[in-house]
DNA sequence: TTTTTGTATTATGAATGCAAAATTCGCCCC
DNA sequence: GGGGCGAATTTTGCATTCATAATACAAAAA
């Protein structure tokens, strides 16, 4: 997961003949498709970039405060910078990256107030989530619901904290989505990528966690019941929890470097 | 309104002195200012760009489903296509824009659902903000709503529409961001601008109008007081309605071209 | 007449080149 | 030894060029 692997398959573009070497990887989709139904079809490289390189800093690989210098990347990823730079633009119109105009862009540093600031808005998306999900959840949403639970019991019981992040991340997020409001999911999860960074280096004592695993099974249960109410109170519990267990990682308004 | 404005001096850049004519025109800030405090300050091309499309799309001149042609739009600013092309991007991830792979990019189709969703969303938020004003706002800010109340009264009473929207515009976010939550007011500006191309098209009834105004009376009344509770409530009413004034105009689920 | 296929045109995707701004480094001076 | 100053280097911003996919169009076949 450490390694940086190349978008493209020969890195260190050639001159005039980089074009030709695309679509020969692994990118492509529909591997599994009968050939008839196999689309053909290559995302753009600023996609691929971006994906990449969310994920290097939202697992923290790339720090708060870290530049992100072109020349590095490029030869990192094997492209050029054209489709870099559109990659970072994006991202800092999403607040994973800050640009400094003539001076490039850095991760966006972790600030204390921010997180905060952003859990709060998730505090009511969750709970408008809470009151839709009750009225507009599929029986195929509840129980996708309760299998990612299991799933996140069984990395509970193994002690896999990564595992156990993993599926609480994918329950939320399928709660947010059986919501039926696409507007709601991708606000969520845009604010919710600022938020995961610092979950990655809050570690969580056996005893909040036992008890967020508890909010959960109470979380499901009222799911089910399409209590929306008792829904609603509970996200909002669990969530002011999690702002704790941040907070108290981050250590009140200091930057994380 | 309508005019094309060049971003830079000379329409069509010529070859290999473009970038000499940087920093001649109007897009520097300071002309007034005294030569000590005058900060020689260059925007970057993309956010000349970005804030020149967005008010294009959101005044409803790029008309929802417009193509994004790369070359008519390059020659129109006066500059190439790499800023024109991140500026672009960025727009896409604010949700104006659509990237279509390999086919460019057009102005978001505004469809009922949607706006209904934004809304939706919209609304918890200007509710938490609600929460947030009446402990944080400080007495300067109250002030400023005020002062804004009474320009937006001015407009209504010449019957100006458009100089009502701005200023209602104004205090809607005045009071999101004195509620001292940047992310809830970065937000909750960006489904904001989604919102707004709708309205351009919505026709106000007179009586619609009239009692949207005597809402901002209850609303700045409540705000001066300090009612977080009823301020929260008069805050979601105004929504309700706003929100059936742009259902009616959008004319429920039909997609808007 | 309709459909299909080959070709020319156009537009987008990505790479490269060039100039200005920022940073680094060596130097001189204190 | 430390701190300013200026040249050299690096890095970014933007323009341009090359490559490839999409589209329009026309001719040929059904």
């Amino acid at each position: 997961m450490g390694s940086i692997e190349n978008l493209r398959p020969d890195a260190g573009p050639s001159k005039r003949t980089a074009g030709a070497t695309r679509g020969a990887a692994g990118t492509l989709t529909g591997a599994a498709l009968p050939a008839a139904e196999r689309r053909i079809e290559r995302r753009p490289l600023h996609e691929e970039v971006i994906d990449h390189l969310r994920d290097r800093i939202v697992h923290g690989q790339l720090t708060p405060g870290a530049r992100l210098n072109e020349r590095v990347l490029c030869e990192q990823l094997g492209i050029s910078r054209t489709p870099l730079r559109e990659a970072i633009k994006m991202l800092a119109t999403e607040g994973l990256v800050e640009l400094l105009p003539n001076r490039g862009a850095i991760v966006t540093p972790l600030k204390a107030a921010n997180i905060a600031d952003t859990l709060a808005v998730m505090g009511v998306l969750e709970s408008l989530a809470g009151e839709l999900v009750c009225a507009n959840a599929t029986e195929a949403d509840l129980a996708e619901v309760r299998a990612l639970h299991f799933d996140m019991l069984a990395h509970h019981a193994r002690g896999d904290l990564a595992g156990y992040f993993r599926y609480n991340q994918l329950i939320h997020l399928k709660i947010i989505e059986a919501s039926g409001n696409p507007v709601l999911t991708n606000t969520y999860r845009q604010l919710n990528a600022n938020v995961r960074r610092a979950r990655y280096m809050a570690n969580l004592s056996q005893e909040r966690w036992d008890a967020a695993v508890r909010e959960h099974e109470e979380i499901l249960a009222a799911l089910v019941l399409r209590d929306a109410v008792r829904l609603k109170r509970l996200l909002a519990e669990h969530l002011e929890h999690k702002v704790a267990s941040v907070m108290a990682a981050l250590g009140g308004g200091a930057a994380l470097a």
